[in-house]
RNA sequence: GGAGGGAUGGCAGAGUGGUUGAAUGCACCGGUCUUGAAAACCGGCAUGGGUUUACGCCCAUCCAGGGUUCGAAUCCCUGUCCCUCCGCCA
């Protein structure tokens, strides 16, 4: 949601954001309905006063034991106007707010230019290859007996999979990993949070009232969360915090469900690209002055896990074309999949500054001050689940007996084990 | 699922149709007093919006949205949330 006096002000620095993500200008369309809907209700608020007035007189000669029938018939009069000047307002009112929330965010002034994800731009790699080329998660997890998709198909459809065995384990035992990093050593509040959330929970996060068709509608008034930075944002929704107990940070582990509207055709083999699939997110809502310093920091400790467990990686900041709706500033991070021989999007870490606070109403406020501010908030996988998997998977791989060794930080979580084998 | 009760300022809590944007207490801020602090006392203390060069004036807001009325925190309808009892249930 965007600031109508922002608007107001800079006209054509909106103009211009709005220009580098490729959508037209919209200033000044929307502040000629914003004087309009001024001009309405100047006059309405006229005549509301003149009301307020003359019924007060009505109780006044009342009590005086007057009649107050020609004030009673003049004010019944006046409503007439007033209802018509009512509904225009509102009428206007909800123009404005369908096109300010269905505006993108304003970008940060370094995000790169450019129409799509080929002029994202790189700015670290983490890592060596030491598996540049091999077999992908599909082949190698349905040859160890642990990977099925027609199973899975045979009960939901494309696009899910039926983990089994010692890759159902691993799974398992890379989400508790994560979550003990940013809990143990990042100072996250691990949460447990409701994966069903109706639409105002989606609305401050920005899904809605644009993106409903990515989503999973329920036959009930809920929607499966497509991310649980859905819950843990909206935590703070409607609240003043003390900015004292800023930054918040938070972390879940959580399945997520999207409908991949527009992905028909794309990422159809292995896992991928699902409809459900587990990751763990962080989420953190900073006073205005820390959120920059808090996405690097976001950042690297999305980073932190995969160095962890040793999959080489790149960081990229996407560029303004490419650049999701809620966010000023997004950094990705792609693991190197041998299967496809290049890095895929591993984690998305995004500053969405005051873009969801204004949405959900979050608001902060220093000691001793009145004056509120909205918080901003950052989210960012920390990491995706399924897709670390794909990379150990695939990193990982022994080809000379169809395994996969166990990453040494995963030891703990699977027993011991070393290696996941086909069991003979 | 059935029956009932509730939602008022940062918090607690009055207020059932006419100067109620809202008593009172607590918290908070400023001051007096004090070596300092506490106590006591005095004063201040909601938010959003419109309009104005400005002082200011005005409008809206007592969970949300509709409605009744000359006039609504107060009456009616719908929704949301919370509580109690009954039923069901991992």
């Amino acid at each position: 949601m965007h600031d109508i006096k922002y608007i107001r002000e800079n006209p054509n620095d909106f103009d211009a954001t709005m220009a580098r993500r490729g959508l037209d200008g919209m200033s000044a369309e929307i502040l000629a309905l914003d004087e309009d809907r001024r001009a309405v209700q100047t006059t309405l608020q006229e005549l509301q006063a003149k009301r307020n007035e003359e019924s007060q007189k009505v109780g006044e000669i009342k009590k005086a034991g007057g009649n107050a029938s020609d004030v009673i018939r003049l004010v019944a009069e006046m409503k007439k106007d007033m209802a018509k000047l009512e509904d225009q307002e509102r009428e206007l009112a909800f123009a404005i707010k369908v096109r300010l929330s269905e505006l993108p965010n304003i970008l940060a002034g370094d995000v790169p230019d450019g129409a799509g994800e080929d002029e994202n731009v790189e700015i670290r790699k983490w890592g060596e290859v030491k598996v540049p080329k091999g077999p992908d998660h599909a082949e190698i997890g349905e040859k160890l007996g642990m990977m099925d998709f027609e199973t899975a198909a045979k009960m939901s459809g494309s696009r899910f999979t039926l983990l089994s065995g010692g890759l159902a384990r691993m799974e398992r035992a890379i989400a508790q990993f994560f979550l003990d990093i940013h809990t143990g050593e990042h100072g996250y509040t691990e949460v447990s949070a409701p994966l069903l959330v109706r639409d105002n929970a989606l609305y401050g996060t920005g899904q809605l009232p644009k993106f409903a068709e990515d989503l999973f509608k329920c036959t009930t008034d809920h929607w499966l969360i497509p991310t649980s930075e859905v819950p843990l944002t909206n935590i703070v929704a409607e609240m003043i915090v003390d900015e004292e107990d800023l930054p918040r940070r938070y972390t879940a582990f959580t399945p997520c469900f999207r409908s991949e509207a527009g992905a028909a055709g794309k990422d159809t083999r292995g896992m991928l690209r699902q409809h459900q699939f587990y990751k763990v997110e962080m989420v953190s809502v900073t006073a205005p002055e820390d959120s920059e310093a808090e996405h690097e920091r976001m950042t690297q400790c999305a980073e932190a896990v995969l160095q962890k467990l040793e999959i080489p990686f790149r960081t990229i900041v996407l560029c303004s074309g490419d650049t999701g709706f809620g966010a000023r500033k997004t950094y990705d991070i792609e693991a190197w999949l041998p299967g496809q021989e290049t890095y895929r999007e591993i984690s998305s870490v995004s500053n969405c500054w005051d873009f969801q606070a204004r949405r959900m109403n979050a608001r902060c406020r220093a000691k001793g001050e009145k004056q509120t501010r909205f918080v901003h908030t950052l989210n960012g996988s920390g990491v995706a689940v399924g897709r670390a998997l794909i990379a150990v998977i695939e990193n990982y791989h022994d080809p000379s007996d169809g395994g996969v060794w166990v990453p040494e930080v995963l030891k703990p979580y699977m027993g011991g084990v070393g290696k996941v084998v086909t069991s003979a």
